[in-house]
DNA sequence: CGATCGTTTGAGTTTGATCAAATGTGGTGG
DNA sequence: CCACCACATTTGATCAAACTCAAACGATCG
């Protein structure tokens, strides 16, 4: 049984996962490659539970997830937790704070999490040097886009059993993608608090809910890890479909189409 | 009783909405303001109910609202349909289209619609000799998943009543923004059924809701329009805080804030 | 070896869904 | 101008998914 690798390791080469998935989409030029990993050198390790960026907070440069997890996040005046989103290695995950005024949620970490971080000055250099990179980058915000709005529909239309198994899905995939995941397995250092503040169910719901998929020879959550019994099934259980993640190569911008 | 200007007005300068959203965050220069204009010159009229994008369907250029209401939707399996989003004049709704392989939603009106159509090769063009627009359409897609977001937050954390407080508001922020609300007043041509889709509600507790926020005299739906009676109860009401829209001039990108 | 955090289980409650039917309302054609 | 149709809104009655509260159990860690 082949383990996917440990988010646990060092951070070397903090871009490589981002590159991986820009890639995904239209090859990167050598250049861009190369300017990527040296913008990415300063790496910051932050404990679980730390916050990575605060809601209303300073906006600065960028930030690459290395390893690890994170997850947006809204505290509600009551007090409750909303969870947006998460965020795997390759992602940057706090784009808003570049192009915006301020932050208009936080984020936080899972586990122990590396992360790179890029000045804004060195950000901005990278862009007006490469407009590939601006085209990627942009892209990405757009499949982050994607995947709120499936939150939406997910949040919105589904029972407890169908937003746990899609939830689920989109993880495995996106962990996959950049080989953090892989025979129905993946290290996902969630609590079923988390689950619940993502997916609008209580943690006694999530419980009983995440119960039924044993049951049902579906999924297994053991602590840390997650092995995913029967993807199809389990697709099916949260009628999932990957597209929305546009995780295949293909780039409408030169017509080349798979 | 000052009136909004009606939506149905015709299209002179479909792009006119567009400028004004992009230059309250920063100014364009005299050279992007014109290339806009001239790209917006071919328009279409779509009746309610048309669609006017579709999911995994051909990928093209852009479609920028002149006037009307378009809503993003996605269709279950089970023949449900959720409503991601709406998008108001001013508004570029397909940019996944430009970008991406394929739209993984659907995008239809609710009324009477024009929209300038600009075709992929004028749009490549528009973005290579303008940075600054592209900047700015970036900018408008992050603010698109903070919408997003938000709407995970609404539908996951709040009740009945709240949701629907604070899907006015935004409604009313984002048109007052582009000049189609004021004093209270916007026009709203949107069914309970479409709010219902749009809250993950039925239509019939929509309906009993809208009656409990008339009751409580902060909104009045009156066929294809709504007074809001008291525009900060209703914040409060919903929870509503509009920094999420980012509709306030300041630039991070060169240090000027308001 | 407590202490803390997460998970599990039980019991009662509530919000909002579903089903069904009546009541507007706007538009169309005879 | 009226009859009619389609569609939207409104109301009533019943039901179920998921919530809340409360308490016990289990793991992990300094």
């Amino acid at each position: 049984m082949v383990i996917a690798p440990s988010p646990y390791e060092p951070a070397v080469g903090a871009a490589s996962a981002l590159i991986r998935k820009l890639e995904r989409f239209a090859p990167l030029q050598e250049d861009e490659r190369a300017a990527l990993v040296e913008a990415a050198q300063r790496v910051r390790r932050l404990m679980a539970g730390e916050t990575l960026a605060h809601e209303s907070g300073p906006t600065g440069g960028l930030t690459l997830i290395a390893s690890g997890l994170a997850y947006r996040y809204k505290i509600l005046p009551d007090g409750r937790r909303s969870i947006l989103g998460f965020s795997v290695p390759g992602d940057v995950c706090d784009l808003p704070s570049l192009l915006l005024d301020r932050m208009d949620h936080s984020i936080a970490v899972c586990v122990q999490t590396t992360v790179a971080t890029l000045s804004r000055e060195s950000v901005n250099d990278l862009l007006e040097r490469h407009p590939g990179l601006v085209r990627g980058l942009w892209r990405s915000t757009l499949v982050d886009a994607a995947i709120s709005r499936e939150w939406v529909v997910n949040i919105g239309q589904r029972t407890a059993l169908e937003r746990l198994a899609h939830l689920f899905c989109e993880l495995y995939h996106r962990l996959r993608a950049v080989g953090l995941a892989g025979d129905g397995l993946m290290e996902l250092p969630i609590t079923q608090t988390d689950l619940a503040d993502s997916l609008g169910l209580s943690s006694v719901h999530v419980n009983r809910t995440l119960q039924e998929l044993r049951r049902s020879r579906l999924l297994a959550l053991r602590g840390k890890s997650a092995e995913i019994l029967d993807l199809e099934g389990l697709e099916d259980a949260g009628s999932f479909h990957a597209g929305y993640l546009h995780l295949d190569r293909s780039d409408p911008m030169d017509g080349r189409r798979r």
